[in-house]
DNA sequence: CACCCGTGGGA
DNA sequence: TTCCCAAGGGT
């Protein structure tokens, strides 16, 4: 992308919203912390929400406070730490991003979109808040809320599309400060207002200041017209039966019975593939006489 | 590209 | 109650 600026009829827009965030942000602790911090907040934010990982962040920065200390300790420790969090294959992949920035990257976060992007669990959104938020680089933030809120502002749409395109990202850097501390500070305001204002279901407009501004409202505010897909039906699936075992062997120190595991769950065969699944992800080893365990040390 | 991967809260 | 969806990433 070349160089760009916001058009005349997008500059109000930017203005409004950093204003709306200097008087409205929250104090999240991750604001103000190490780009470790910021790194392990990002994680833990994929697909769960600000209040669910308010109580496990804090704890796990002090129990971790670089990425070599969380690498000195075993895969076992972060699911534990991780609890129920979800997705704990993310816990699994944040352990095995301590231990590449330690061996590889001298224990330093990077800040090269390269290097974040070789981080295991590390994608186009996180690299770019990395970048933003650790380190007040220029990056294009693009998250569920940035992408809804422009959807909505730029484009009249509902929601934004299913998947982001280059045109999407394209228009959105022409919106982006280029100036790297107005950059991140523009990103962060863009999340903060689709978070708290812009939300996915009953938006505050009545809270908003660029109503006057928003194409979705001067056309009406129109409904999607292609819901999104629903989300598979979990009761019943092999994700609540992978939840399961992890669960039991989070609350154990020891190791235990596979047998006895799998039986633990309303069907043998899913307990046995989901197990399976587990070992595959490395979240769960298997040890001799048929038992299984967190993977310690 | 379609699908998989956890969990919980709010409407 | 059911359904949506939440600072995504990997395959």
């Amino acid at each position: 992308m070349a160089a760009h600026r916001p058009s005349r009829a997008e500059e109000p827009i930017v203005s409004a919203l950093l204003a709306w965030f200097d008087a409205h942000e929250r104090p999240l602790p991750w604001r103000s912390t190490t780009p470790w911090g910021v790194l392990v907040s990002e994680f833990m934010l994929q697909q769960t929400p600000v209040q669910r990982v308010l109580p496990v962040w804090g704890p796990w920065l002090e129990r971790w406070p670089t990425p070599a200390s969380l690498a000195a300790d075993s895969v076992a420790d972060a699911l534990r730490a991780w609890g129920r969090l979800g997705y704990p294959r993310r816990a699994g992949r944040l352990h095995a991003s301590a231990v590449m920035i330690t061996e590889r990257f001298g224990g330093a976060v990077p800040s090269s979109t390269d290097e974040l992007l070789a981080l295991p669990g590390v994608g186009e959104y996180t690299a770019a808040a990395v970048r933003a938020f650790a380190f007040g680089q220029h990056s294009v933030v693009m998250d569920t809320n940035v992408r809804r809120v422009l959807a909505r502002a730029l484009d009249g749409s509902p929601a934004p599309a299913p998947h982001i395109t280059a045109g999407e990202r394209g228009r959105a850097a022409a919106l982006w400060p280029s100036e790297p501390g107005q950059s991140s500070r523009w990103s962060g305001a863009v999340m903060e207002f689709g978070a708290l204002v812009c939300t996915a279901r009953r938006p505050s407009c009545d809270a908003c200041p660029i109503t006057g501004e928003c194409s979705w409202t001067r056309l009406g505010q129109p409904a999607s017209t292609a819901p999104l897909r629903r989300q598979a039906e979990y009761v019943g699936s092999d994700r609540q039966a992978r939840g399961h075992l992890l669960a039991v062997l989070r609350d154990t120190s020891a190791s235990v019975d596979r047998a006895g595991l799998t039986a633990s769950w309303t069907d043998d065969l899913q307990a046995e593939r989901a197990l399976r699944s587990l070992l595959e992800d490395g979240l769960v080893v298997a040890l001799p006489r048929g038992r299984v365990a967190l993977p310690e040390g």
